[in-house]
RNA sequence: GCGCCCUUCGUCUAGUGGUUUAGGACGCCGCCCUUUCACGGCGGUAACACGGGUUCGAAUCCCGUAGGGCGUACCA
């Protein structure tokens, strides 16, 4: 498929795909493969697409398939096209027939047991475990044999065995020499297709343009070549990402199940962080916390990321997470102060005073609270006759924006008090906390301490 | 076991033989702001996994060692 600089006066357009298979809910591993899918399509005004892969009837369940669109759709991760596998069984049918009468699809009748021994034996001999490819040598009466004895076959794709090779918008320069890799099996015995063949049909049928994945699929890659061309078609362009390690280095696969995206949502994690750190997390591009998805795209360069595995470090989620909530204007979060219970009169203020101070956006709940009934004052031992003498100093409510200055002059003048022993547990007296936002601008919203 | 990939500040990384006293971001530390903490602003600290080569010269090229990731499925 060779385009002519005449024909081609607008660029091609772009189209990825994310291709979960609903066993299970997304984790963060699965992010970065979404993430970086989405952003490819977006920077280039592309099509993304996302396509359940369950074809896998046994494991593949509804609720997953539900809650990966959840999980999606909570991160703003659109997609402009839907596409269910399962729906598509009739043309991966179609062109396993064709592969039948191509020759390179060919049926097979070990078991998953005796498959299992021979790899063991050519290991123990020092081999590598690569199908020997027996099942060409069956007789017709070897064949009726295991009919007879009411064994179904599964399908392997013959091979070329050569070299194939691609450049990879991450890895470069990529080859694979297909002469030490298994002819992958395409159907199993119950007839039910393989991760393989449904991916290679569906990128073709559905112009896929650019593969975005992890680099376990990088082996993958050479076989799915092969079937591409034999089919007549022209192989994607393909960029493998590295895979997450966990903060000190383990592989993420023990821990997935507290990385779920669900498990982040639960959290209290703004999906913005999320999404900031996964967009440049493995580049050099400075991790900046972004309330715009189109920014992240703007800046997004998928050949900017390197080869060598990134630790993902929750540590770092949260400081996005509190860096994008203190610069959130208060129109962004205007719904969510109303549906926690502020007051739509002080909300505004409120935010602009606390935002700053927040970790996660919950936290505001805190603060909405010691606003709404006075906080329950923490007063420190030497603090005991101090306190009492300071609160019946408070000026009259209600508190203006000079209040906190007109107060603290009065105690420091009556006590001699200054500097922190001064401030703090004035702090703590009004709002039963030891951190929290400049009082100045929160004592308008305060009232006198409970008790 | 075998194959592929990777290894630069604590972290993500720039760097493709001299332009490097190895650059940036985050963290950390300090200072400033605030007659308090936090928030914010400014500055500083900190690294070429190890061992051999090649070369006038290596983070950069080669070999080896160690460590890590992935693959080697009738998983994706």
């Amino acid at each position: 498929m060779t385009r002519d600089a005449g024909w081609a006066t607008s660029p091609p357009m772009i189209t990825t795909r994310f291709a979960p298979s609903p066993t299970g809910r997304l984790h963060i591993g699965n992010l970065r493969a979404a993430m970086l899918s989405w952003l490819t399509a977006r920077k280039g005004g592309g099509c993304f697409i996302l396509r359940i892969d369950d074809t896998d009837a046994e494991r593949s369940k509804e609720e997953y398939v539900d809650a990966a669109k959840a999980d999606l759709t909570w991160l703003g991760l659109e997609w402009d096209r839907y596409e269910r596998q399962s729906e598509r069984m009739a043309r991966y049918e179609a062109v396993a027939q064709q592969w039948r009468e191509m020759g390179r699809l060919y049926a097979c009748y070990e078991t998953p047991t005796e498959l299992e021994l021979r790899r063991k034996r050519q290991l123990s001999m020092g081999k590598p475990p690569v199908y020997d490819r027996s099942a060409l040598n069956l007789t017709k009466d070897q064949i009726a044999a295991y009919q007879a004895e009411g064994r179904r076959p599964h399908w392997r794709f013959k091979l070329d065995q050569e070299r194939v090779e691609w450049e990879d918008q991450i890895r470069g320069h990529v080859s694979v020499d297909c002469a030490s890799v298994s002819d992958p099996v395409l159907i199993r015995d119950d007839g039910g297709f393989l991760y393989t063949p449904c991916s290679v049909v569906d990128d073709i049928d559905m112009e896929v343009s650019h593969i975005v994945r992890g680099e376990d699929h990088v082996t993958n890659t050479a076989t799915q070549i092969q079937m591409i061309r034999s089919l007549g078609a022209e192989p994607p362009t393909f960029a493998h990402h590295s895979l997450l390690v966990g903060a000190t280095g383990e592989a993420l696969s023990k821990r997935l199940g507290s990385l779920s995206l669900a498990s982040f949502r639960e959290r209290g994690v703004e999906p913005m962080a999320l999404l900031s750190l996964m967009a440049r997390l493995g580049t050099s591009d400075p991790i900046e916390p972004r309330r715009e998805r189109q920014a992240l795209a703007e800046g997004f360069d998928i050949s900017r990321f390197g080869r060598a595995p990134a630790r993902f470090d929750e540590a770092e989620i949260d400081r996005l997470n509190a860096s994008i909530l203190h610069e959130t204007p208060y129109e962004e979060v205007a719904n969510r102060l109303q549906a926690a219970g502020v007051h739509d009169e002080i909300a505004e203020q409120l935010w602009l005073a606390v935002r700053g101070n927040l970790g996660q956006f919950a936290d505001i709940e805190t603060w909405a609270k010691i606003v709404a009934e006075g906080a329950t004052p923490d007063i420190a031992p030497e603090d005991a006759e101090f306190i009492p003498q300071a609160l019946a100093l408070l000026p009259e409510q209600p508190w203006g924006e000079t209040a906190w200055k007109d107060w603290t002059d009065k105690v420091k003048a009556e006590t001699g008090r200054k500097g922190k022993a001064l401030f703090m547990p004035l702090r703590k007296a009004l709002t039963g906390q030891e951190r929290g936002p400049e009082m100045a601008a929160l004592m308008p919203l305060l009232r006198p301490p409970k008790g």
